[in-house]
DNA sequence: TATATTTTATACCGAATCGCATATTAATAT
DNA sequence: ATATTAATATGCGATTCGGTATAAAATATA
């Protein structure tokens, strides 16, 4: 589609994008040199320049590109009917997958790596805190998909709570704490954000 | 004490400490410089280095003094004796405050900031995960004083909770949430908590 | 006073930083 | 065939990076 009048590209774009996700992944964004996604994407510096901006405009595209990729690990990998322990089980289990990478864990681009630049960059400060937004929206969707008969205000509190125990696995998964521990981690999390809903749902308390 | 042979130094060690935790408190490790520590301390850089060794030496300490601060302002803040709701409100309100800076949301520089440097620093990585399960234990030991009569695993897994909420908050902050929402949250989360801690206690559902 | 010891000050090192200016190459449109 | 357009390649340039070598200054001890 719209091949231009001018030399065609060499390189493959969604290629080139996951290289440069892999390497601010890795790194962070001021650890990560022009030099660095150079050598990761094969691209020549002003190649980078001209097809995606400056330093800043191409770890924007990395922030967004990586909240594309979670997002299409979770509608691949949660049941779209499913007990609310179960779902939120089955979220946190694949966020893990997610987090984890050949080299060890390596937790979220966004809310591990993004979270030190957002003082000294406003631009990545607001796309951050939009993600963040989305983070709450799309637990507290979940959660009044699986619970329709939980108050409002109930299905606020565990969203919150979830998309905490959310940032939480990534900061450990980064911080280097083993697999087994995070699992538990999330299976407890999940059995207690569960009850919180059901107890509030006029049932009984099951922990 | 120890007013040692040689030329005394003309700084007070706790002031250069202190500034140099605002420093990578603002910017984090990567994008702070020595120079930048060298003008926000007036030492220059070469008794920075005579004083405290290598960049990531004075970052290991930073997080150290950050640590302390934290401990700290929790002990001087938060009533001996409450309920466990009332004392996760006190604590997650301190931490607001503390997470908060006259140029705005700062969060945890530990959780925040040194998170991103982890894969590619094993030092900071192996410090972060020690403060990480110290912020666990913490929880745990605030939760078993305030509620004798919960059982362990409802312990442990209200521990982990709050210790998430904690980590959410910081990062929350740091990514420019107006503190009245951040106030719903920590108030939402506490109550929460607490409530999994009655509810498995065996008392009735107080929501 | 003379020497030892510690801190500060100046200057410098090689390497790496981001960005860009300037060719050069390759494909298409006329 | 020629002009146009776009992408790649080479390399500069000013700055900044972390770290250090060397010398000057200030104190304690002998």
């Amino acid at each position: 589609m719209s091949r231009g009048r001018g030399r065609p590209r060499k390189f493959d774009e969604v290629e080139v994008r996951q290289a440069i996700m892999h390497c601010f992944w890795a790194k962070g964004y001021t650890a990560t040199s022009l030099d660095d996604l150079s050598k990761a994407t094969g691209l020549v510096r002003p190649s980078l320049y001209a097809a995606f901006g400056g330093k800043e405009d191409i770890f924007l595209a990395a922030m967004n590109d990586f909240a594309a990729r979670t997002r299409a690990y979770l509608t691949d990998k949660v049941p779209p009917e499913a007990h609310p322990r179960a779902a939120l089980q089955a979220v946190f289990t694949a966020m893990l997958d997610l987090y984890q990478t050949d080299e060890g864990g390596r937790g979220c681009l966004v809310f591990s790596t993004a979270t030190a630049e957002a003082p000294a960059h406003p631009e990545i400060r607001d796309k951050l805190q939009e993600q963040l937004a989305g983070s709450d929206h799309q637990f507290r969707r979940l959660l009044e998909r699986h619970t329709p008969s939980a108050a409002a205000q109930s299905l606020d509190a565990a969203a919150v709570l979830a998309a905490a125990t959310l940032h939480s696995i990534g900061l450990r998964a980064r911080s280097g704490v083993p697999r087994p521990a995070l699992d538990d981690f999330a299976a407890s999390a999940a059995r207690s954000i569960a009850a919180l809903l059901a107890g509030s749902s006029g049932e009984e308390c099951t922990g």
